[in-house]
DNA sequence: TGTACATCAGTGAACGCGCGTTCACTGATGTAC
DNA sequence: TGTACATCAGTGAACGCGCGTTCACTGATGTAC
């Protein structure tokens, strides 16, 4: 990918920039996080001009926007996944729902710190906000449909009403990532069996607390 | 504290800048948030010029990490109440904590954002993050000696480590407490019952998983 | 096939901005004798 | 009590920076006839 992104142009015209940007804009977040990221920075690694962007997004926050958008269907397809090949059982799919969670956090993590950080996305254009809306609330429909799904066997706990459930195990998760990647548990980047036999703590815990 | 913070110096001096500032700075960091937060519009509301505040922070980060470890402190001590008036049982302690923490990112949500975006305090002074990292440990030690109480008296579910189990209800109320403040769930600010439902919802989940 | 023209997607200069930090300075305060 | 002096805690000008955005422009492309 970065190749092709700093390949020199032989034609005036760019061919694909709006896809060019985002590519590029993922390559800068990795490379130097949420606050390195700038809009000339982005223009300057597509190979183009700073005022290129404008013809393909309204600002900057629309950029930011549309990778947002773009992660979290990445997240909602790997959340997917994990549900469908965990079998029958729903707490089973909940649980590993969780654990993709969780990887999915620390395999991107700089996508991931953009994700929950609204206020860079916002933008003139709302459309961008409701795009990354829609594929947020996606993503969460397939763990609450786990959740459904168990309530609907009865196999709840008593008392628990599904939403609210969906939402503590989603809160649970996102709690974990985002005390590792912020550093505040003394987890490394490298760790990852650490942080992944923490994961399983945390989703046993969480299942645990579901299971009627 | 703003009408003092305004108030016009009479002498030279300003007699406690170092404090103003940081007053200054957690108003600042209400009514603009976090990425409003700059040195030179702290020492603006102080009432002094911009390069005065250097004469008691090293840098940019060393003021924002001193306020970071006075708001770990003020969430320490709102767990460490919590917990004391919750009587003797450790899932009545935990589940108190759980709610105090909850309660406190919703009373002082910009604070709560600043706590989590270490890049932020990262300072050429490396005895800043120490002040702030201290005061978080202790925050969390208070968390922690409720679980070690419960393995303690032999009440925790089989098989659950009580660093992990401590870590995983710390993950539980922070992911909540984010989720609601970056709006990822759709709560408003004033939509305080909501938040302390769903709080209670994650808690007893939390609590319903760690019980034997 | 050629031509006129509209539209698209680039360029590069410029604007205005506010930032963090440094610097030489100066007024105020405290201390030693 | 006075005086010399060191130190502390301010000031204001300046530096260099990179940003987002706008603008008039131009080269390339597509389309109608």
């Amino acid at each position: 990918v970065s190749s092709l992104v700093k390949a020199k142009r032989t034609s005036y015209h760019h061919g694909n920039l709006r896809q060019a940007l985002l590519d590029a804009g993922l390559d800068l977040l990795a490379e130097r996080g949420v606050d390195g990221f700038t809009l000339r920075e982005v223009a300057r690694r597509a190979g183009v001009s700073h005022a290129a962007p404008y013809h393909h997004f309204p600002d900057r926050g629309a950029l930011v926007g549309a990778i947002v958008a773009e992660s979290f269907e990445l997240l909602g397809s790997a959340l997917g996944k994990a549900s469908s090949g965990a079998g029958d059982d729903p707490f089973d799919r909940i649980g590993a729902m969780g654990i993709a969670y969780v990887e999915f956090a620390l395999d991107h993590p700089q996508r991931y710190r953009l994700m929950f950080r609204s206020e860079l996305s916002r933008s003139s254009d709302s459309e961008v906000a409701t795009d990354a809306d829609a594929a947020g609330g996606t993503a969460f429909g397939t763990l609450m449909s786990a959740v459904q799904d168990a309530a609907d066997r009865g196999v709840l706990r008593d008392g628990t009403d599904a939403g609210g459930a969906a939402v503590a195990a989603w809160a649970s998760v996102h709690g974990l990532a985002s005390l590792i990647l912020e550093g505040s548990i003394g987890i490394r980047a490298d760790q990852r069996d650490r942080a992944r036999h923490l994961a399983e703590h945390v989703v046993t815990l969480v299942v645990d607390g579901l299971r009627r």
